[in-house]
DNA sequence: GTCTATAGTCCGATAGAC
DNA sequence: GTCTATCGGACTATAGAC
Protein backbone atom coordinates (compact mmCIF):
# COMPACT_ATOMS: atom_id res chain seq x y z
CA UNK A 1 0.00 0.00 0.00
CA UNK A 2 3.02 2.33 -0.02
CA UNK A 3 2.10 5.34 -2.10
CA UNK A 4 5.39 7.15 -2.46
CA UNK A 5 8.38 4.82 -2.10
CA UNK A 6 9.35 2.14 -4.57
CA UNK A 7 6.65 -0.43 -5.16
CA UNK A 8 7.09 -3.74 -3.37
CA UNK A 9 7.40 -7.02 -5.20
CA UNK A 10 3.74 -7.69 -4.46
CA UNK A 11 2.73 -4.33 -5.92
CA UNK A 12 4.87 -4.78 -9.00
CA UNK A 13 3.34 -8.18 -9.65
CA UNK A 14 -0.15 -6.73 -9.27
CA UNK A 15 0.60 -3.90 -11.70
CA UNK A 16 2.12 -6.09 -14.38
CA UNK A 17 -0.59 -8.74 -13.98
CA UNK A 18 -3.33 -6.14 -14.40
CA UNK A 19 -1.83 -4.99 -17.68
CA UNK A 20 -1.21 -8.45 -19.09
CA UNK A 21 -4.50 -9.97 -17.94
CA UNK A 22 -6.33 -7.05 -19.57
CA UNK A 23 -4.40 -7.22 -22.83
CA UNK A 24 -4.06 -10.95 -23.41
CA UNK A 25 -6.59 -12.42 -21.05
CA UNK A 26 -6.15 -14.30 -17.80
CA UNK A 27 -5.58 -17.72 -19.31
CA UNK A 28 -3.23 -16.59 -22.04
CA UNK A 29 -0.94 -14.88 -19.54
CA UNK A 30 1.64 -17.09 -17.88
CA UNK A 31 3.10 -16.45 -14.47
CA UNK A 32 6.55 -16.54 -16.04
CA UNK A 33 5.74 -13.55 -18.20
CA UNK A 34 4.33 -11.60 -15.27
CA UNK A 35 7.23 -12.16 -12.93
CA UNK A 36 9.78 -11.57 -15.65
CA UNK A 37 8.42 -8.08 -16.26
CA UNK A 38 7.97 -7.48 -12.55
CA UNK A 39 11.50 -8.59 -11.79
CA UNK A 40 10.51 -11.41 -9.48
CA UNK A 41 10.17 -15.17 -9.51
CA UNK A 42 7.21 -17.47 -10.03
CA UNK A 43 7.26 -18.53 -6.40
CA UNK A 44 6.56 -14.94 -5.34
CA UNK A 45 3.10 -15.05 -6.89
CA UNK A 46 2.11 -18.04 -4.85
CA UNK A 47 3.79 -16.66 -1.76
CA UNK A 48 2.05 -13.25 -1.92
CA UNK A 49 -1.28 -14.16 -3.49
CA UNK A 50 -1.66 -17.91 -2.99
CA UNK A 51 -2.29 -18.87 -6.61
CA UNK A 52 -2.80 -17.40 -10.04
CA UNK A 53 -6.56 -17.45 -9.54
CA UNK A 54 -6.25 -15.67 -6.19
CA UNK A 55 -4.10 -13.04 -7.91
CA UNK A 56 -6.89 -12.44 -10.43
CA UNK A 57 -9.47 -12.19 -7.69
CA UNK A 58 -7.40 -9.74 -5.68
CA UNK A 59 -7.15 -7.48 -8.75
CA UNK A 60 -10.89 -7.70 -9.33
CA UNK A 61 -11.38 -6.83 -5.69
CA UNK A 62 -9.65 -3.50 -6.24
CA UNK A 63 -12.09 -2.66 -9.02
CA UNK A 64 -15.28 -3.69 -7.25
CA UNK A 65 -14.30 -2.08 -3.96
CA UNK A 66 -13.71 1.22 -5.76
CA UNK A 67 -16.95 0.93 -7.73
CA UNK A 68 -18.84 0.30 -4.52
CA UNK A 69 -17.38 3.33 -2.80
CA UNK A 70 -18.12 5.46 -5.87
CA UNK A 71 -21.74 4.29 -5.76
CA UNK A 72 -22.02 5.09 -2.06
CA UNK A 73 -20.48 8.54 -2.48
CA UNK A 74 -22.28 9.63 -5.64
CA UNK A 75 -25.68 7.93 -5.62
CA UNK A 76 -25.89 8.62 -1.90
CA UNK A 77 -25.09 12.03 -0.46
CA UNK A 78 -27.01 15.21 -1.23
CA UNK A 79 -28.75 16.55 -4.28
CA UNK A 80 -31.56 15.75 -6.66
CA UNK A 81 -31.52 12.49 -8.61
CA UNK A 82 -30.16 13.91 -11.85
CA UNK A 83 -27.25 15.55 -10.09
CA UNK A 84 -26.44 12.23 -8.46
CA UNK A 85 -26.47 10.40 -11.77
CA UNK A 86 -24.21 12.98 -13.34
CA UNK A 87 -21.88 12.83 -10.34
CA UNK A 88 -21.84 9.05 -10.57
CA UNK A 89 -21.01 9.02 -14.26
CA UNK A 90 -18.24 11.57 -13.81
CA UNK A 91 -16.66 9.64 -10.96
CA UNK A 92 -16.93 6.29 -12.72
CA UNK A 93 -15.49 7.62 -15.98
CA UNK A 94 -12.64 9.33 -14.12
CA UNK A 95 -11.85 6.03 -12.44
CA UNK A 96 -12.11 4.10 -15.71
CA UNK A 97 -9.81 6.55 -17.45
CA UNK A 98 -7.14 6.11 -14.82
CA UNK A 99 -7.48 2.34 -14.78
CA UNK A 100 -8.67 1.20 -18.20
CA UNK A 101 -6.91 -2.13 -17.87
CA UNK A 102 -8.44 -2.85 -14.50
CA UNK A 103 -11.88 -2.17 -15.99
CA UNK A 104 -11.35 -4.51 -18.87
CA UNK A 105 -9.96 -7.21 -16.64
CA UNK A 106 -12.68 -7.00 -14.00
CA UNK A 107 -15.64 -6.83 -16.37
CA UNK A 108 -14.52 -9.11 -19.16
CA UNK A 109 -13.11 -12.10 -17.32
CA UNK A 110 -15.97 -14.43 -16.46
CA UNK A 111 -14.56 -17.93 -16.82
CA UNK A 112 -16.95 -20.79 -16.16
CA UNK A 113 -14.03 -23.01 -15.31
CA UNK A 114 -13.21 -20.81 -12.33
CA UNK A 115 -16.53 -20.83 -10.46
CA UNK A 116 -14.98 -19.01 -7.52
CA UNK A 117 -14.41 -15.99 -9.73
CA UNK A 118 -17.97 -15.99 -11.04
CA UNK A 119 -19.37 -16.19 -7.51
CA UNK A 120 -17.05 -13.45 -6.35
CA UNK A 121 -18.20 -11.11 -9.10
CA UNK A 122 -21.86 -11.86 -8.50
CA UNK A 123 -21.41 -11.05 -4.81
CA UNK A 124 -19.73 -7.74 -5.51
CA UNK A 125 -22.17 -6.69 -8.20
CA UNK A 126 -25.04 -7.47 -5.87
CA UNK A 127 -23.63 -5.14 -3.24
CA UNK A 128 -23.40 -2.31 -5.76
CA UNK A 129 -26.91 -2.92 -7.04
CA UNK A 130 -28.09 -2.73 -3.43
CA UNK A 131 -26.58 0.74 -3.07
CA UNK A 132 -28.47 1.86 -6.16
CA UNK A 133 -31.72 0.26 -5.02
CA UNK A 134 -31.53 1.62 -1.48
CA UNK A 135 -30.09 5.11 -1.81
CA UNK A 136 -31.15 6.22 -5.29
CA UNK A 137 -34.27 4.47 -6.55
CA UNK A 138 -36.51 5.65 -3.66
CA UNK A 139 -35.78 9.28 -4.60
CA UNK A 140 -37.47 8.96 -7.98
CA UNK A 141 -41.11 9.96 -8.34
CA UNK A 142 -43.37 6.98 -8.84
CA UNK A 143 -44.11 7.87 -12.48
CA UNK A 144 -40.47 7.43 -13.38
CA UNK A 145 -39.58 4.66 -10.99
CA UNK A 146 -42.38 2.55 -12.44
CA UNK A 147 -40.52 1.87 -15.65
CA UNK A 148 -37.02 1.53 -14.17
CA UNK A 149 -36.36 -2.21 -14.11
CA UNK A 150 -32.96 -2.65 -12.46
CA UNK A 151 -32.38 -6.04 -14.08
CA UNK A 152 -32.65 -4.32 -17.47
CA UNK A 153 -31.35 -0.83 -16.76
CA UNK A 154 -28.46 -1.95 -14.58
CA UNK A 155 -26.52 -3.93 -17.16
CA UNK A 156 -27.57 -1.56 -19.96
CA UNK A 157 -26.15 1.48 -18.17
CA UNK A 158 -23.06 -0.40 -17.06
CA UNK A 159 -22.53 -1.52 -20.64
CA UNK A 160 -22.95 2.00 -21.96
CA UNK A 161 -20.47 3.32 -19.41
CA UNK A 162 -17.80 0.67 -19.78
CA UNK A 163 -17.87 -0.48 -23.39
CA UNK A 164 -15.72 2.39 -24.59
CA UNK A 165 -12.94 1.14 -22.32
CA UNK A 166 -13.48 -2.51 -23.19
CA UNK A 167 -13.28 -1.89 -26.92
CA UNK A 168 -10.82 0.97 -27.03
CA UNK A 169 -8.22 -0.68 -29.28
CA UNK A 170 -10.92 -1.43 -31.84
CA UNK A 171 -12.52 2.00 -31.52
CA UNK A 172 -9.25 3.80 -32.10
CA UNK A 173 -8.89 1.89 -35.33
CA UNK A 174 -12.53 2.22 -36.44
CA UNK A 175 -12.77 5.97 -35.83
CA UNK A 176 -9.15 6.71 -36.70
CA UNK A 177 -8.57 8.67 -33.56
CA UNK A 178 -6.69 8.53 -30.31
CA UNK A 179 -8.74 9.33 -27.26
CA UNK A 180 -7.11 12.34 -25.66
CA UNK A 181 -8.08 14.82 -22.95
CA UNK A 182 -10.27 16.76 -25.36
CA UNK A 183 -12.31 13.67 -26.15
CA UNK A 184 -12.95 12.91 -22.51
CA UNK A 185 -13.80 16.50 -21.61
CA UNK A 186 -17.55 15.96 -21.79
CA UNK A 187 -17.61 12.19 -22.16
CA UNK A 188 -19.32 11.44 -18.84
CA UNK A 189 -21.94 14.15 -19.33
CA UNK A 190 -22.73 13.00 -22.85
CA UNK A 191 -23.34 9.50 -21.56
CA UNK A 192 -25.42 10.87 -18.69
CA UNK A 193 -27.51 12.87 -21.16
CA UNK A 194 -27.96 9.79 -23.33
CA UNK A 195 -29.05 7.62 -20.43
CA UNK A 196 -31.34 10.19 -18.82
CA UNK A 197 -32.82 11.95 -21.85
CA UNK A 198 -32.12 9.59 -24.72
CA UNK A 199 -30.59 10.14 -28.10
CA UNK A 200 -33.65 12.01 -29.36
CA UNK A 201 -33.80 14.31 -26.34
CA UNK A 202 -37.09 15.58 -24.98
CA UNK A 203 -37.95 17.87 -27.87
CA UNK A 204 -37.84 15.26 -30.60
CA UNK A 205 -41.31 13.85 -30.18
CA UNK A 206 -42.18 14.58 -33.77
CA UNK A 207 -40.09 11.59 -34.81
CA UNK A 208 -42.00 9.30 -32.57
CA UNK A 209 -44.19 6.39 -33.48
CA UNK A 210 -44.22 4.96 -29.99
CA UNK A 211 -47.40 3.61 -28.62
CA UNK A 212 -47.26 4.23 -24.87
CA UNK B 1 -23.95 -25.51 -44.20
CA UNK B 2 -26.35 -28.46 -44.24
CA UNK B 3 -29.44 -27.36 -42.37
CA UNK B 4 -31.37 -30.59 -41.94
CA UNK B 5 -29.11 -33.64 -41.99
CA UNK B 6 -26.60 -34.53 -39.33
CA UNK B 7 -23.97 -31.88 -38.75
CA UNK B 8 -20.61 -32.51 -40.35
CA UNK B 9 -17.42 -32.80 -38.34
CA UNK B 10 -16.61 -29.21 -39.23
CA UNK B 11 -20.01 -28.02 -37.99
CA UNK B 12 -19.76 -30.02 -34.78
CA UNK B 13 -16.34 -28.56 -34.05
CA UNK B 14 -17.67 -25.05 -34.65
CA UNK B 15 -20.63 -25.59 -32.34
CA UNK B 16 -18.61 -27.04 -29.49
CA UNK B 17 -15.87 -24.43 -29.89
CA UNK B 18 -18.42 -21.61 -29.73
CA UNK B 19 -19.76 -22.90 -26.46
CA UNK B 20 -16.40 -23.53 -24.85
CA UNK B 21 -14.74 -20.34 -26.07
CA UNK B 22 -17.67 -18.36 -24.70
CA UNK B 23 -17.73 -20.12 -21.34
CA UNK B 24 -14.04 -20.53 -20.56
CA UNK B 25 -12.37 -18.16 -22.96
CA UNK B 26 -10.36 -18.83 -26.08
CA UNK B 27 -7.03 -19.39 -24.38
CA UNK B 28 -8.37 -21.57 -21.61
CA UNK B 29 -9.99 -23.94 -24.08
CA UNK B 30 -7.77 -26.66 -25.52
CA UNK B 31 -8.28 -28.25 -28.88
CA UNK B 32 -8.36 -31.63 -27.19
CA UNK B 33 -11.40 -30.66 -25.16
CA UNK B 34 -13.20 -29.33 -28.22
CA UNK B 35 -12.63 -32.37 -30.40
CA UNK B 36 -13.40 -34.76 -27.58
CA UNK B 37 -16.90 -33.27 -27.21
CA UNK B 38 -17.31 -33.00 -30.95
CA UNK B 39 -16.27 -36.60 -31.50
CA UNK B 40 -13.32 -35.79 -33.72
CA UNK B 41 -9.56 -35.55 -33.54
CA UNK B 42 -7.21 -32.64 -33.07
CA UNK B 43 -6.00 -32.92 -36.62
CA UNK B 44 -9.51 -32.16 -37.87
CA UNK B 45 -9.35 -28.64 -36.49
CA UNK B 46 -6.25 -27.85 -38.44
CA UNK B 47 -7.55 -29.63 -41.51
CA UNK B 48 -10.90 -27.80 -41.59
CA UNK B 49 -9.94 -24.43 -40.15
CA UNK B 50 -6.17 -24.16 -40.48
CA UNK B 51 -5.35 -23.35 -36.87
CA UNK B 52 -6.97 -22.64 -33.52
CA UNK B 53 -6.79 -18.90 -34.20
CA UNK B 54 -8.43 -19.35 -37.61
CA UNK B 55 -11.19 -21.34 -35.92
CA UNK B 56 -11.84 -18.41 -33.57
CA UNK B 57 -11.89 -15.96 -36.46
CA UNK B 58 -14.30 -18.08 -38.47
CA UNK B 59 -16.70 -18.12 -35.51
CA UNK B 60 -16.40 -14.36 -35.12
CA UNK B 61 -17.08 -14.03 -38.82
CA UNK B 62 -20.48 -15.66 -38.35
CA UNK B 63 -21.37 -13.04 -35.74
CA UNK B 64 -20.19 -9.99 -37.61
CA UNK B 65 -21.65 -11.09 -40.93
CA UNK B 66 -25.05 -11.50 -39.29
CA UNK B 67 -24.77 -8.17 -37.46
CA UNK B 68 -23.91 -6.47 -40.72
CA UNK B 69 -26.89 -7.93 -42.53
CA UNK B 70 -29.14 -6.97 -39.61
CA UNK B 71 -27.87 -3.41 -39.84
CA UNK B 72 -28.46 -3.28 -43.58
CA UNK B 73 -31.97 -4.71 -43.27
CA UNK B 74 -33.17 -2.70 -40.27
CA UNK B 75 -31.37 0.63 -40.38
CA UNK B 76 -31.85 0.68 -44.12
CA UNK B 77 -35.21 -0.10 -45.69
CA UNK B 78 -38.35 1.93 -45.19
CA UNK B 79 -39.80 3.86 -42.31
CA UNK B 80 -39.04 6.78 -40.01
CA UNK B 81 -35.88 6.73 -37.90
CA UNK B 82 -37.50 5.61 -34.69
CA UNK B 83 -39.13 2.64 -36.39
CA UNK B 84 -35.77 1.65 -37.80
CA UNK B 85 -34.10 1.80 -34.41
CA UNK B 86 -36.83 -0.29 -32.85
CA UNK B 87 -36.61 -2.78 -35.72
CA UNK B 88 -32.86 -2.91 -35.31
CA UNK B 89 -33.03 -3.55 -31.58
CA UNK B 90 -35.65 -6.27 -32.01
CA UNK B 91 -33.62 -8.05 -34.68
CA UNK B 92 -30.36 -7.78 -32.75
CA UNK B 93 -31.89 -9.02 -29.51
CA UNK B 94 -33.59 -11.90 -31.31
CA UNK B 95 -30.23 -12.87 -32.77
CA UNK B 96 -28.46 -12.49 -29.42
CA UNK B 97 -31.07 -14.63 -27.70
CA UNK B 98 -30.58 -17.44 -30.16
CA UNK B 99 -26.79 -17.22 -30.02
CA UNK B 100 -25.79 -15.87 -26.61
CA UNK B 101 -22.50 -17.75 -26.67
CA UNK B 102 -21.57 -16.41 -30.08
CA UNK B 103 -22.23 -12.89 -28.81
CA UNK B 104 -20.06 -13.32 -25.78
CA UNK B 105 -17.29 -14.89 -27.80
CA UNK B 106 -17.29 -12.31 -30.57
CA UNK B 107 -17.48 -9.24 -28.37
CA UNK B 108 -15.37 -10.27 -25.41
CA UNK B 109 -12.35 -11.83 -27.02
CA UNK B 110 -9.90 -9.08 -27.90
CA UNK B 111 -6.45 -10.56 -27.30
CA UNK B 112 -3.50 -8.26 -27.93
CA UNK B 113 -1.33 -11.29 -28.52
CA UNK B 114 -3.41 -12.20 -31.58
CA UNK B 115 -3.20 -8.99 -33.61
CA UNK B 116 -4.90 -10.65 -36.54
CA UNK B 117 -8.05 -11.04 -34.47
CA UNK B 118 -8.01 -7.42 -33.34
CA UNK B 119 -7.60 -6.20 -36.91
CA UNK B 120 -10.34 -8.50 -38.11
CA UNK B 121 -12.78 -7.17 -35.54
CA UNK B 122 -11.89 -3.57 -36.28
CA UNK B 123 -12.53 -4.17 -39.97
CA UNK B 124 -15.92 -5.74 -39.38
CA UNK B 125 -17.02 -3.13 -36.85
CA UNK B 126 -16.04 -0.40 -39.29
CA UNK B 127 -18.28 -1.89 -41.96
CA UNK B 128 -21.24 -1.92 -39.58
CA UNK B 129 -20.58 1.64 -38.45
CA UNK B 130 -20.56 2.63 -42.11
CA UNK B 131 -24.04 1.21 -42.58
CA UNK B 132 -25.25 3.29 -39.65
CA UNK B 133 -23.51 6.42 -40.87
CA UNK B 134 -24.70 6.10 -44.47
CA UNK B 135 -28.24 4.77 -44.24
CA UNK B 136 -29.48 6.04 -40.89
CA UNK B 137 -27.71 9.16 -39.69
CA UNK B 138 -28.67 11.29 -42.73
CA UNK B 139 -32.35 10.71 -41.95
CA UNK B 140 -32.17 12.57 -38.65
CA UNK B 141 -33.05 16.26 -38.52
CA UNK B 142 -30.05 18.45 -37.98
CA UNK B 143 -31.09 19.40 -34.44
CA UNK B 144 -30.81 15.80 -33.35
CA UNK B 145 -27.95 14.72 -35.54
CA UNK B 146 -25.83 17.52 -34.12
CA UNK B 147 -25.37 15.80 -30.79
CA UNK B 148 -25.06 12.22 -32.08
CA UNK B 149 -21.36 11.47 -31.92
CA UNK B 150 -20.93 7.97 -33.37
CA UNK B 151 -17.65 7.38 -31.55
CA UNK B 152 -19.53 7.87 -28.27
CA UNK B 153 -23.02 6.64 -29.09
CA UNK B 154 -21.87 3.61 -31.07
CA UNK B 155 -20.09 1.75 -28.28
CA UNK B 156 -22.57 3.01 -25.69
CA UNK B 157 -25.56 1.59 -27.55
CA UNK B 158 -23.73 -1.60 -28.41
CA UNK B 159 -22.79 -1.98 -24.75
CA UNK B 160 -26.37 -1.39 -23.63
CA UNK B 161 -27.63 -3.97 -26.11
CA UNK B 162 -25.09 -6.68 -25.46
CA UNK B 163 -24.11 -6.45 -21.80
CA UNK B 164 -27.11 -8.48 -20.66
CA UNK B 165 -25.82 -11.39 -22.71
CA UNK B 166 -22.21 -10.93 -21.69
CA UNK B 167 -23.02 -10.91 -17.98
CA UNK B 168 -25.96 -13.28 -17.90
CA UNK B 169 -24.51 -15.81 -15.44
CA UNK B 170 -23.78 -13.00 -13.00
CA UNK B 171 -27.16 -11.32 -13.55
CA UNK B 172 -29.07 -14.51 -12.90
CA UNK B 173 -27.34 -14.74 -9.57
CA UNK B 174 -27.62 -11.05 -8.68
CA UNK B 175 -31.30 -10.73 -9.49
CA UNK B 176 -32.22 -14.29 -8.46
CA UNK B 177 -34.04 -14.96 -11.68
CA UNK B 178 -33.79 -17.01 -14.81
CA UNK B 179 -34.38 -15.12 -18.00
CA UNK B 180 -37.37 -16.73 -19.67
CA UNK B 181 -39.66 -15.84 -22.55
CA UNK B 182 -41.65 -13.46 -20.37
CA UNK B 183 -38.55 -11.49 -19.51
CA UNK B 184 -37.58 -11.06 -23.14
CA UNK B 185 -41.11 -10.16 -24.26
CA UNK B 186 -40.45 -6.41 -24.24
CA UNK B 187 -36.71 -6.44 -23.70
CA UNK B 188 -35.73 -4.92 -27.05
CA UNK B 189 -38.38 -2.20 -26.85
CA UNK B 190 -37.39 -1.27 -23.31
CA UNK B 191 -33.82 -0.83 -24.45
CA UNK B 192 -34.97 1.15 -27.48
CA UNK B 193 -37.01 3.42 -25.22
CA UNK B 194 -34.04 3.88 -22.93
CA UNK B 195 -31.69 4.76 -25.75
CA UNK B 196 -34.11 7.04 -27.62
CA UNK B 197 -35.97 8.73 -24.76
CA UNK B 198 -33.79 8.11 -21.74
CA UNK B 199 -34.56 6.79 -18.30
CA UNK B 200 -36.39 9.98 -17.32
CA UNK B 201 -38.52 10.04 -20.46
CA UNK B 202 -39.58 13.28 -22.05
CA UNK B 203 -42.01 14.39 -19.35
CA UNK B 204 -39.56 14.36 -16.50
CA UNK B 205 -38.01 17.76 -17.02
CA UNK B 206 -38.88 18.85 -13.51
CA UNK B 207 -36.02 16.73 -12.23
CA UNK B 208 -33.56 18.44 -14.44
CA UNK B 209 -30.60 20.59 -13.52
CA UNK B 210 -29.03 20.32 -16.93
CA UNK B 211 -27.45 23.35 -18.46
CA UNK B 212 -27.91 23.00 -22.19
C1' DG C 1 10.98 -13.01 1.44
C1' DT C 2 13.15 -14.54 -2.32
C1' DC C 3 15.28 -17.69 -5.12
C1' DT C 4 16.30 -22.08 -8.33
C1' DA C 5 15.03 -26.44 -9.88
C1' DT C 6 11.81 -29.58 -11.01
C1' DA C 7 7.57 -32.44 -11.02
C1' DG C 8 3.59 -33.41 -13.60
C1' DT C 9 0.38 -31.87 -16.87
C1' DC C 10 -1.32 -29.86 -20.95
C1' DC C 11 -0.65 -27.22 -25.09
C1' DG C 12 -0.91 -26.50 -30.65
C1' DA C 13 0.76 -28.36 -34.67
C1' DT C 14 2.01 -31.94 -37.83
C1' DA C 15 3.83 -36.31 -39.97
C1' DG C 16 2.25 -40.32 -41.84
C1' DA C 17 -0.97 -44.33 -42.17
C1' DC C 18 -5.38 -45.48 -44.05
C1' DG D 1 -11.32 -36.89 -44.46
C1' DT D 2 -10.05 -38.88 -40.54
C1' DC D 3 -7.12 -40.98 -37.47
C1' DT D 4 -2.97 -41.99 -34.04
C1' DA D 5 1.39 -40.89 -32.38
C1' DT D 6 4.57 -37.67 -31.26
C1' DC D 7 7.48 -33.37 -31.01
C1' DG D 8 8.94 -29.39 -28.63
C1' DG D 9 7.50 -26.27 -25.59
C1' DA D 10 4.72 -23.79 -21.98
C1' DC D 11 2.01 -24.16 -18.08
C1' DT D 12 1.01 -23.93 -12.52
C1' DA D 13 2.50 -25.28 -8.35
C1' DT D 14 5.80 -26.58 -4.97
C1' DA D 15 9.95 -28.38 -2.56
C1' DG D 16 13.93 -26.89 -0.52
C1' DA D 17 18.09 -23.78 -0.09
C1' DC D 18 19.34 -19.32 1.61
Amino acid sequence: MSMNSEPSVKERIAQVATRLFARKGYSATGLREIVKEAGASVAMVNYHFGSKEALLQSLMDIFFTKMHSIAVDTLGGDGPPELRVRRHFRAAIAFFRQNPELVRLAITELPHDLPGIVEFKADRVMKIVSVFANTFLPLLPETIRAHIRPEIYGPAVMGALSSHFLLRPVLESVFSMSFDDAFYENFADELADLVMYGALRAGAVELSDRKD
